[in-house]
DNA sequence: TACAGTAACTTTAAATTTTAAAGTTTCTAG
DNA sequence: CTAGAAACTTTAAAATTTAAAGTTACTGTA
């Protein structure tokens, strides 16, 4: 069977370079924040409510839809009354991985100050 | 003697994660097709206009004097009488090179249609 | 000498997005 | 019956982005 890739970009790509391509779904100041979060076990609303960041709660749940409808990442529910849910990653959202471990190899050499991530997200591997 | 980070964030980070603090340099959605741009030899401001995405041209101005204050970009005059100036990446700004490449190879699989970069930049490395 | 053209910007005004803050809904616990 | 929690939504102001036109300082051609 061919392998299907499965991202929405909604029509709105600025060319077709891969580069430009994945900004328009990604390249936004707080989507690789959650998918970070999603990254390191965060699952909740409130969960990303407390980063640090500060992410306003409107910007939230419009990038949780969007990154959802583009296929980034899933919802399913963990109660119902009231139903709530918790959001994971896609396969395609957790081949973001190596993306952010190289902008925190990056950040790490060039950025004063900056935290070093747990050898447990720097040796993680997509597939796990 | 001690290596020296080179980059300025202009005091206004949302935190001391290297994810964010790479998004508070170069998260937006020109920076890095700037970025590109420079790596894949281009120097000047009409070619970077040149570039499939159409960058408006107050943005291409604000950017450049934003990456070069941030030190990821340098400007010198390649003529005086008008002075014009060609741009070019710092060392922190080639080192950006790897996590441009793992951006590619995620858009390439997992969205359709992104044009697979030539093998000279996949191969590319930041010292070159 | 006049005029078109080029490179690199800057300015402007409208449209869109982001932000901070408060409000809403649906439930549980005491 | 009241307080509290989780997950959003609404609102209005502020900031940013966009498209388009304008500016500056030259060069090359008629």
């Amino acid at each position: 069977m061919a392998k299907t890739k499965s991202l929405v970009s909604g029509g709105r790509e600025r060319s077709s370079c891969p580069i430009a391509s994945t900004l328009d779904i990604v390249g936004d100041k707080w989507s690789l924040i959650l998918i970070r979060d999603l990254l390191t076990g965060k699952h909740r609303y409130n969960q990303f409510c407390d980063s640090p960041e500060g992410v306003p709660t409107n910007l939230l749940a419009a990038r949780l839809r969007k990154l959802e409808q583009q296929g980034i990442i899933t919802k399913e529910p963990y109660q119902s009354r009231p139903v709530r849910y918790a959001y994971s990653l896609t396969p395609a959202g957790r081949a973001l991985l190596p993306v952010l471990q190289e902008i925190c190899r990056w950040a790490n050499a060039y950025i004063e100050d900056t935290w070093k991530p747990p050898e447990t997200f720097m040796a993680m591997k997509p597939k796990t």
